[in-house]
DNA sequence: CCCATAAATTGACCATGGTCAATTTATGTT
DNA sequence: AACATAAATTGACCATGGTCAATTTATGGG
């Protein structure tokens, strides 16, 4: 046992990072090349497998990144009264989701984790969304026949479903608001007395 | 304009599908090459993409078929009475989905088209699959202050949700049915009254 | 039957993510 | 300071999906 973790760590990865991230700025995530990250990174392509085991942990990051600045604002709003205001902080997380279908394809790839040891940024969100919603859900005027974490999974089986509508031709492009809105309607309102 | 479609052209695509079909049933999708489809079938690997745009393309025709045989068997059954016939239908297509994660990821992928010109088997199983559910829930006694295509969008969501959740180690290993009944019980049955 | 042309096929080649044995660099020990 | 060892980096190489100009094959018309 020598030495624990270097310093040049840090700083390759940390360059790795900064410049993956302002390529994702330019030209968008989907046209992200590996070559080009370690080009300007100055560093050989082994460098790159050395710290993340694949593109997709590196999209995972980024893209958990976004996600979470999103989080970050929704969280900070007061719990939503209604079904329109729970739409409306939802929408704002979806969008950052929804940006490009390279993005969803990761994100659907990543949001749940095959084994333990390796649960990404992306898997940590979804979480932190859940704990969101059920915070809230335990709140508003929702529906309290059924347990809470499964409400908070039909909401987010409703994100997802949503999302991946919006990505289909056949299904003329309504926007996610009004396509959403029905599902939690339906889904959280109070079963009518 | 003088000829249409070769015989040749029936006889090399059906020998890549035959070929493909054979080696996914050997050892599964995720293995499969299209260097070892144009091997044994013995056609250059260009023949290949000259029949099928993409990998993917090829994919979503052998899952398709898959799902479809999976449709016949429950589109032939009278439709369920209840939460947990209509489970238990839905369950035997969804055991195909889930036969391997990279499947499910196609089917993610496919499911949807993103051009009215690019619908593809898995597309059109959706599509299928909506028909078959909605003739069901317009009988059966499930609520009826939804608009039927709503409540076929949210089962549909929710059989998604279970998916995902199957490939997901941190909700430890339930059985698909325990997680998909209490879904599709709090929002297919009726509203209280 | 031969030709012109379109359809089908070929395989060398490319793009890009990913591997790994060899090399360089840093660090604790004497 | 010199050495032994672990950490970090390198870049040639591989795997595999996908492209395309060139070639072969089939077909209808004269």
């Amino acid at each position: 046992m020598k030495k624990a973790v270097q310093q040049r760590t840090h700083d390759t990865r940390a360059r790795l990072t900064e410049v993956a991230h302002a390529l994702a700025n330019e030209n968008g995530f989907e046209a992200l090349r590996i070559e080009e990250v370690v080009l300007r990174a100055g560093v050989a392509k082994g460098t790159f497998f050395a710290h993340f085991k694949d593109k997709d942990e590196l999209m995972d990051l980024l893209i958990g990144e976004r996600i979470n600045l999103a989080l970050d604002c929704i969280a900070a709003l007061p719990a939503p009264k209604n079904v329109g205001q729970l739409t409306q902080r939802l929408l704002s997380v979806m969008a950052v989701m929804a940006s490009e279908r390279y993005v969803f394809d990761v994100i659907l790839r990543r949001s749940g984790a095959a084994a333990l040891s390796d649960i990404g940024p992306i898997a940590l969100t979804f979480g932190r969304l859940s704990d969101i919603i059920g915070q809230w859900l335990s709140k508003g005027a929702f529906r309290q026949d059924v347990p809470n974490n499964i409400l908070v999974e039909g909401v987010e089986a409703f994100v997802i479903q949503t999302l991946a509508l919006q990505f289909c031709a056949l299904h003329s492009h309504k926007p996610m608001k009004d396509r959403l809105t029905p599902y939690l309607r339906a889904w959280l309102l109070p079963p009518a007395k």
